[in-house]
DNA sequence: AAAACCGGCAACCGCGAGCCA
DNA sequence: CTGGCTCGCGGTTGCCGGTTT
């Protein structure tokens, strides 16, 4: 441990202090700071200081928009976990508030499955579901997250969206699922061309170049054509008790981007009230009823 | 009312890349 | 080439306030 290093919260003077470096020098030479005696801080401190509190135009103490959110999964299925560079892409946002919103919405979903596997005395009264009955169920919250503006009735689920890779990558049962599903979710967002991507791309950033999937998921890719691909890998029976959508390529023959961004229509008559009932009793606690899209 | 639990957030740590002498 | 330095990124930890038991 270094002598006279200060660590922990910053105080109100450390951060004029701070701020006044940059007025005058800009946004570098982080670690002059500290060798002029300005701050007991490193300059990594003051750079992250910086970077995710000081800098203008954050917005700091500002819950995810809707819109944010949906922006954040679709990047972060493309990119994986390239924090900073899908902060790009929000704008007030650091790569810090993006790694958080994600790691509390893998805390939600972990929560959401266990509850689903391990039902509480509530759920026990209900009729029990097969864990691997659920799936196509959380998998339609997916899709009505995308289908936002399309039926007033298809809750727009924002951060407890269900993303498939992870609730695989964090299933209790390695038979939940089979791993041609985990892919799933990345192949859905998946534009058709480019400039149908709803997602503002920075002037400074190129656009990304497709996706490369390993070969292991070539097939699924492949057999995504088949009409009678069973895109679950259960039996048709199986998906009675779920949500009733239309999986495979029929479903994602409803892909709508006629709105700016990648829809999903879902029929009422498919996502009847009582589809929801057994969601966790927090699944939805988030939803904000349609903001509008900031600027878009 | 108090303890336990949980979620959100700020900050730290380790590592790698880039630059320069 | 290489070693030191700085910066940036992603993962992790710890604190704190709110909620639940």
């Amino acid at each position: 441990m270094e002598e006279g290093i200060r660590k922990g919260p910053w105080k109100a003077e450390e951060d004029e202090v701070l701020l006044n470096h940059v007025k005058k020098y800009g946004p570098r030479d982080w670690s002059s700071i500290r060798s002029k005696g300005l701050l007991q801080r490193t300059g990594k401190s003051c750079r992250l200081r910086w970077v995710n509190k000081l800098r203008p135009n954050l917005k700091n103490g500002c819950k995810f928009s809707l819109e944010e959110e949906r922006l954040v999964i679709e990047l972060q299925a493309e990119f994986g976990n390239k924090w900073a560079r899908i902060a790009t892409y929000l704008p007030g946002r650091t790569d810090n508030d993006v790694k958080n919103f994600w790691s509390s919405r893998q805390k939600r979903l972990a929560r959401i499955l266990q509850t689903s596997s391990t039902p509480s005395k509530s759920q026990k009264n209900k009729q029990q579901v097969p864990v691997y009955h659920d799936l196509p169920t959380l998998e339609a919250s997916v899709f009505t997250s995308y289908a936002e503006g399309e039926s007033s009735r298809a809750p727009s689920c924002s951060s407890s969206c269900i993303d498939t890779s992870e609730m695989i990558k964090m299933a209790p049962l390695p038979e939940l699922v089979e791993p041609k599903l985990i892919t799933f979710e990345s192949q859905l967002i998946q534009p058709e061309t480019e400039s149908q991507l709803p997602i503002p791309f920075p002037p400074t950033l190129q656009p990304q170049p497709d996706l490369i999937f390993p070969p292991e998921n070539q097939d699924i890719l492949a057999r995504l054509d088949d009409p009678y691909f069973d895109m679950f890998g259960c039996q048709e029976s199986k998906l009675e008790s779920a949500a009733q959508l239309p999986v495979g390529p029929p479903f994602l023959e409803q892909l709508d981007n006629s709105g700016g961004g990648v829809t999903v229509k879902i029929d009422d008559s498919i996502t009847p009230d009582c589809f929801f009932d057994d969601f966790p009793a927090d699944m939805f606690d988030h939803i904000d009823l349609f903001p509008s899209p900031p600027g878009l």
